[in-house]
DNA sequence: CAGATGAGCCTTACGTCGTAAGGCAAATCG
DNA sequence: CGATTTGCCTTACGACGTAAGGCTCATCTG
């Protein structure tokens, strides 16, 4: 470590930072107040100078992914400037999910904030430019957004993903179950092989998670012609 | 309440009914081994005999709502016998989602749960077979259940979803951010008639919902029938 | 019938969490 | 120079989940 004049004064940034840090080595469960302290050589009780308390810790955690994503999909949406609002959308997304694979957290920490973080108003703000300007009414644009859903932030949210070492498990106890269930039984069996790659959470590849993008984008490409000759 | 000779003995069933009750009432984060014990007219510890702690209590809620979801599923289901795939589908997810209706806390606690509920093999299952004998593929099936993520389980799992009071805030402050935010603001004084039914979440609404499945569907039939001519 | 067995519930206690209240020392300002 | 503010610490409280063990019965055994 860097000799410091007495200590690094803590600040909101540098609390975040090392949360961040924190929760990407050791996941959502280490991240304590006390604990987030000691990573940074500070008692407890000292974060609330700098934070209004857990929730506005956790807030920033979400507000500081966001900016991240922000970033990262206009970055995207500018090196395919010219190019149709499909790639343009899809280099997005898929710009969003590389963030998403550095903070395997996020998905979860986002999906649970109570409120709605206001940067992400921004984020959606870009992605409605992109469908206004590929010939989306506002009506079918809106449908987009909800139709998107967590896709639109780079991530499948798989219902269920279960982790590592109880993948194994888990597929035994299929195994068992497969006489009963023949249909499963046939499709794991069929595509089993092709259990590569589970990037975020289970079977969440990057695969199934653009099929899922082409699938909505054909699905709205439609709805738009055919409002279009409709009214 | 009914004279008892002494007491009802407890049960695990007991125990996860109460619970049931509890959440649907207050919440999530009501749910206390001690309150789940006061309710039962029991000290804490004693729920220890029935069930093997607050993680098994979870797993059996998650177990009973599945096993909810998949009754109202499988009776939808045969009530539209003879139906084509399409229609089927949509009235399994359908079914699904009433239950959601009646359990709002169902769909955060089913995505945050660790592991995966072994009931949930028997649902997909029968998704699956409508599927297969809508003449899918089990390499387009997998997928089609990978692309229907939540929603064949009844919630289109909305990434933000501000509750009630905090509706009118949020609207606020949007207003404030509109002019920075041209085709949001745009958009919402568009569709701000539209604002009915918020009934899973934040414009979770039953037609968001249901325009999604079509979505989805309309994709599937032409991968489908793509891979049929091309293979 | 007496005594043993074990199920069902309770009491107590530990370690963890978030955080309220207030103290103390160094930096800043009049 | 003394007063005030800032930044951090100490102590403490009331939640939480749950480990360990005690008490009270119904039931079974001989």
């Amino acid at each position: 470590m860097a000799a410091r004049k007495r200590r690094e004064p803590l600040s909101r940034d540098r609390a975040l930072a090392t949360a961040t840090a924190l929760v990407d080595a050791e996941g959502m469960a280490a991240l304590t107040m006390r604990r987030l302290a000691a990573d940074l050589g500070v008692e407890a009780m000292s974060l609330y100078h700098h934070l209004p308390g857990k929730e506005g810790l956790l807030d920033g955690l979400v507000e500081a992914v966001i900016a991240e994503i922000t970033a990262a999909a206009d970055q995207a949406e500018t090196d395919a400037a010219g190019g149709d609002w499909r790639t343009r959308l899809r280099l997005r997304f898929l710009a969003a999910r590389t963030v998403m694979l550095r903070h395997p957290w996020a998905p979860a920490l986002l999906s649970s904030r109570p409120t709605i973080p206001p940067g992400i108003y921004g984020y959606y703000e870009g992605i409605l430019a992109t469908l206004v300007d590929g010939g989306f009414s506002y009506r079918i644009a809106h449908r987009a957004l909800h139709a998107f859903g967590s896709l639109a932030l780079g991530f499948a949210q798989e219902v269920f993903k279960p982790a590592g070492e109880e993948v194994d498990a888990a597929e035994a106890e299929l195994a068992v179950l497969a006489e009963q269930l023949p249909h499963l039984g046939a499709m794991v069996a069929a595509e089993m092989h092709a259990a590569t790659d589970p990037t975020l959470g289970w079977c969440d590849s990057q695969t199934e998670f653009e099929f899922t993008l082409d699938l909505l984008f054909d699905g709205l490409e439609q709805a738009r012609d055919r409002s279009a000759t409709d009214g």
